[in-house]
DNA sequence: ATGAAAGCGCTAACAA
DNA sequence: TTGTTAGCGCTTTCAT
C-alpha cells in the first residue's frame, strides 16, 4: 500500500500539500497540484480512508436504514442516494431491519453509533424518540423518507393531494360508485399512509358531493394477493359493485385488474382501476397511477445530507419537504359505461 | 464521545486491557472482564471503528457489488449477506452500478480500493481480470455469486441441472412439446446463464428421445412483459402450439402465464407452466418453478469471506460451490392433455 | 494477566 | 503558498 508520503517525496513536497492537493481543502498552487496528482496516480495512490477519518472526523459514508430490502419503493430509494452519493465520493452502508427488535436494536444501539456514519437515512421507519436522540447527541444529520419523524426533517409526498388527485381523475372520467383498497394500519412501517390516503379519496368525494359508501372501502396489506382479494370481494358482489376501483398501492391495483379479469369484467370497459406509484410493472399492466420518483427522494435526502455537512450552509429547517408526484394516464381507466 | 481512556479510568484498568477485553482478542481474567463492560456500558461506550481500524488494519466492513438494486435477486441476496453480516458486527458497503461504465470504474478504480472494505462480494457481475487482479493484490478476498468469475471463488446454482430438472418435471406428466424461453445470450450480467439453461433443456429432451425443435425456443429479457410476448408468439400458433413452456425465469413465466390466459387458455388444463427461482410472486400465480436461495446465497458468500478472514483458516479454494435449489410444485403444472 | 508506549496514515493548526 | 508537527483513538508488541 503506498502512502502519502511515498506521494509527497515523489512530487518533492511535505504530504501536508499533498493531502492539500488531492482533498481540495486549502490553497495549493496550481503547478504543484499538477505535479502531486501526476505522482500520485503514477503510484496509484488512493487516500485510507480510516487514517483520513481519524484524522478529519469525517467519514464520507452515510448510513441508510431501511425496514426491508426486496420491495420496489426501498430498493429505489436506495438505488437514488447510493447513485447520488457516489458521485459525491460517499460510501453508503446499508442497514436492513429485517430480522425485528432484537436487529434494530443493535444498529441503533451500536452500529450507528461508532463514528462510521457522518449521517442518516431513514426509509419509511417510524423512528423512537430515543433513536432520534440518540442521534441528535453524536451531532448526526438525519432525514426521514417516506414518511414523517416526530421532530426529523423528512420528504414525503403529500398523500392526502394525491389520493385526491386520484380520486378526481375516476370523478372526471364519471364515476360516482368509486371504491378504495387502502391499507391495513397496522402497518407500522407505513405511518399514516393508509389513513391520509384515505383521507384524500373521502375529501375528492365529499367535495363531489358523494358519501362515501362504507362498503366501498376495503384493507389489504399493499401486496398484489391482498388487492385481489380485496378487489374480489368489491367487485364480486352481483348489485351496485363498483365502476372504479382507487388502490393505495400499484401493487394492490395490479391484484385488483387480475382479480376483474377472473370475475369476468374487462378493464377498463366494465371497472376503471388506478393506483399508487408508478411501479416497474405498472407500464405492463397498462395502469394508470399517480407516479412519485422513489430514486428522487433518494437522491434529495443526500443532498439535504451533504448541504447539512458542509460546513456554514444551514438550511431552512422545514421539517417536511412534499416531493413530486404526478398523474399517469395508461389504459386501466375510462370513462364509466352509460 | 466517550473514549476508552475514560472507561479505563472508570474500570481502573489501563486502556490495553479495555481494548483485550471488549474486543476478546488476548487474555483478561473473568473479572476484569466483568467490570470493563460493566464501565462501558454505564458510560455508553462505543469503540470508535476508524480508529480501530487504523490501528488494527481490520475495517470490519465488506464491500457488496450490485448490476442493480430494484431486482427480486439482487436484493434477496443483498439482505441475506446484510442479515449474516450484522450478526457478526460487520457493516455492509453497497454498491450499486446503475450508472454503467463510469460509474463502475470509479468503484473499482477508487471506491473499494481505499482500505474500508475488508473483502468484497460480486453479484451478477462479470469482473474483468483487471478488476480480479487490482482486488487480489491489495489481498481482498472475493467472493462472486450468481455466476463464476475467472479464478474466482463463486457460488451458483447448476444451471444445466436446474433445467433438467424443470423440463425433465414436464417430461413426467406426458408433455412432449415443451417450448423454452431462454434469455437473450446479450445480458452481460448474466454470464452463461441463458445458455446453460438450454443445455439443460435440450438435455433432459435428448434424454427422453424427443428432439429439441427449433421453433420452440425464444428468447427474451428475464421480465414480464418479453415473457409475456414470447409466449404469445409461441402459443398463439394455431397447429401444434407446445403443451407446456419452460421459462427461464419466474417473471417470465409469469408473463407467460398472462398471455396464455389472454388468448382464452387456461393453465394448466391447456398449457403447463415452468419457472426458475421462486420469486416472491410465484405462489400468487400459482407458478411452478425451481427455487434457488438468494438469501441463503448472500449468507453464505458472508461465511465463507468471514472464514477467509479469521487468520490460520484457509478453505480448500474449490471455484466453485454449487448451491441448492428445488422443485415446486404449485398449479401451473398438470398433466398433459389426451 | 496486565501496563507502558509506540505507532496506524492522515489532517489541521501554526509557522514561515 | 508551503512545511512542521502534534494529534485523531485505538491496537499491539514488549515488558513485567
Amino acid at each position: 500500500m503506498v502512502g502519502i508520503d511515498e506521494v509527497a517525496r515523489h512530487a518533492g513536497v511535505s504530504t501536508a500539500t499533498v493531502s492539500r492537493a488531492l482533498s481540495g481543502n486549502g490553497h495549493v498552487s496550481p503547478a504543484t497540484r499538477l505535479k502531486v496528482e501526476a505522482a500520485a496516480d503514477e503510484l496509484g495512490y488512493v487516500v485510507s480512508s480510516t487514517a483520513s477519518s481519524l484524522a478529519s472526523g469525517r467519514m464520507k459514508n452515510i448510513g441508510v436504514v431501511v425496514p426491508f430490502l426486496d420491495r420496489w419503493f426501498f430498493s429505489s430509494v436506495v438505488e437514488g442516494a447510493q447513485k447520488s452519493l457516489l458521485n459525491n465520493g460517499y460510501d453508503l452502508t446499508l442497514y436492513s431491519l429485517t430480522g425485528g427488535g432484537a436487529e434494530r436494536r443493535s444498529v441503533f444501539d451500536h452500529f450507528l453509533l461508532r463514528q462510521r456514519v457522518d449521517a442518516v437515512i431513514a426509509i419509511s421507519l417510524e423512528l423512537t424518540a430515543t433513536e432520534v436522540t440518540s442521534l441528535h447527541a453524536l451531532g448526526k444529520p438525519l432525514v426521514g423518507v417516506g414518511g414523517p419523524i416526530e421532530g426529523v426533517r423528512t420528504l414525503t409526498i403529500d398523500d392526502v393531494a394525491v389520493a385526491r388527485l386520484a380520486t378526481e381523475h375516476l370523478l372526471s372520467l364519471g364515476h360516482t360508485r368509486i371504491a378504495h383498497i387502502g391499507g391495513n394500519k397496522d402497518l407500522d412501517l407505513d405511518f399514516h399512509l393508509p389513513t391520509n390516503r384515505r383521507v384524500g379519496y373521502e375529501n375528492a368525494l365529499d367535495a363531489a358531493g358523494i358519501t362515501p359508501a362504507a362498503e366501498l372501502f376495503m384493507t389489504a396489506d399493499f401486496t398484489m394477493r391482498g388487492g385481489y382479494q380485496a378487489a374480489k370481494q368489491l367487485l364480486g358482489n352481483p348489485h351496485d359493485r363498483p365502476t372504479a376501483i382507487f388502490a393505495a398501492s400499484d401493487e394492490m391495483a395490479i391484484g385488483a385488474i387480475l382479480a376483474a379479469k377472473d370475475l369476468g369484467l374487462v378493464v377498463p370497459r366494465d371497472v376503471s382501476v388506478i393506483g399508487v406509484d408508478d411501479h416497474e410493472l405498472a407500464d405492463f399492466f397498462g395502469l394508470s397511477t399517480i407516479a412519485q420518483f422513489p430514486q428522487g427522494q433518494g437522491a434529495k435526502a443526500v443532498e439535504i445530507l451533504l448541504d447539512q455537512l458542509s460546513p456554514g450552509k444551514h438550511l431552512t429547517p422545514n421539517l417536511n419537504t412534499p416531493m413530486p408526484f404526478e398523474l399517469i394516464v395508461r389504459s386501466s381507466t375510462a370513462q364509466t359505461p352509460r
